[in-house]
DNA sequence: AAAGATCTTTGCGCCAGCGCAATGACCCGG
DNA sequence: CCGGGTCATTGCGCTGGCGCAAAGATCTTT
């Protein structure tokens, strides 16, 4: 394994606390799986059969409802965990993995990393961490899909991209990815003429630049302020 | 430790696969709590200082937004485990827990869980199952309320209820346990009126009969047709 | 460079479901 | 058995955001 992926995997919050050579061990068996361009780490239904940690690009998870109709659960950046769900319980994913682009993942059998955090508890009470932090997020936004109004939602679904992804620029936060309407619809339960044309508010009002498949945010803390007002808001303005 | 108790923490999911003795162990450090009428188990923003698996009666578990909207996440039956999310990460609860009648739970100082977890790792890996199940059971909630109608999301929460504590009876399933309709609208991202106008109609074609907090399920086989239609259907009728 | 394939914008019509208020039903404690 | 509190119903008005279609912009492929 090269030192630089070394490194990485060291960082993972998978991988946390584990000494210099249970980390050897655990990469043992580990494998390499490359993605030279846009494709599938695993798609929905495919049995379940490893686990991965993603260290460099972008994968998007989706999940296909019976009826065609997509939702976008989640983005992976480096470091971060996926395709743990399907593993233990049922044997099939209930989600797919898709990235826009090259990317690159290490990933483990599962049966494999099982018995890994049998040897080293501190694993498997890492993917508890873990779990418990999606299960928050997931609440959030079920919260947040549930009271609040679609401005609020697509506000803080920017806000959430660009400060996991984001890079800070000259004139602003550019969120690093391929994410088109379509996308932002998927993971804010809006559509995709909703999302276009609040962009396109937004950008008259200068608070965002938006190319195809771009956005940078050149004024953060006024989509900030977007996404914290109140909730169901202004029956009538106070008069 | 009474012999029904711990007959009922042995069929937990926290515990499945775990030795009679192992039990007994794991049994040592628990506390019951008891509550004689309705109450709170814990509420949002309290420390996470323990872990509960419930042992008679029913939880509601929810959440309030900063702006005061309530959102019903889930409703814990006996054997579930409840109060696992805050206790690792963060250090408090994100969520209240509250029963609107009798209760008893067993619980476990978090730090205590932690070293059983470490002593006998099945019981982590446990929590990793039942984890990843919820997390899954919140992406099909997520799902719905991003994709599909409220008739179908307020059927399907009924279907779900009835599912996990409904009993059987001669005309019906009746979902045992206090549930009003700010209940359903709180699961179902809706308002009471929605819900009550739907159960009206419901009621009036003989699917449902309902009382003051209280559903049965006379024709369930209709609304699971209800729950399973077509998504965001009907755009015009064939003609 | 031209043809396709995507992605995005925009106008228009429309309705599911919300917000509110007022009334009625039911429950429980004293 | 009464009084106050909680829960449920219902009518009415209204609008946020969807659905669709068609055109425009941008990227990709050959």
């Amino acid at each position: 394994m090269k030192p630089c992926c070394f490194s990485l995997l060291k960082a993972a919050p998978l991988f946390k606390g584990l000494s210099e050579t249970e980390l050897q061990d655990v990469s043992a068996c580990a494998k390499e799986s490359r993605l030279l361009r846009a494709g599938h780490y695993f798609r929905q239904n495919d049995a379940a059969r490893r686990v991965f940690v993603l260290t460099h690009g972008h994968v998007k998870i989706t999940q296909l409802s019976t009826e065609g109709t997509q939702v976008f659960f989640r983005v992976i950046g480096p470091g971060e965990i996926f395709g743990i769900i399907g593993g233990f319980g049922e044997n099939s994913y209930p989600v797919s993995a898709y990235s826009e682009g090259p990317a690159t993942a290490w990933s483990w059998d599962t049966k494999c990393l099982l018995s890994l955090m049998e040897k080293y508890p501190k694993i498997a009470l890492n993917v508890i961490q873990i779990l418990s932090r999606r299960i928050q997020e997931m609440q959030d936004r079920f919260r947040d899909l549930a009271t609040q109004r679609v401005e609020r939602r697509v506000a803080t679904a920017l806000l959430r991209l660009a400060a996991k992804s984001g890079t800070r620029e000259a004139d602003g936060i550019l969120i690093n990815m391929k994410l088109s309407r379509q996308d932002l619809a998927e993971m804010t339960g809006t559509t995709l003429f909703t999302v276009s044309r609040l962009l396109k508010t937004w950008q008259t009002g200068g608070l965002i630049v938006s190319a195809r498949q771009r956005i940078k945010l050149t004024v953060p803390h006024a989509l900030a302020q977007i996404a914290d007002e109140i909730p169901i808001p202004t029956p009538r303005t106070g008069k």
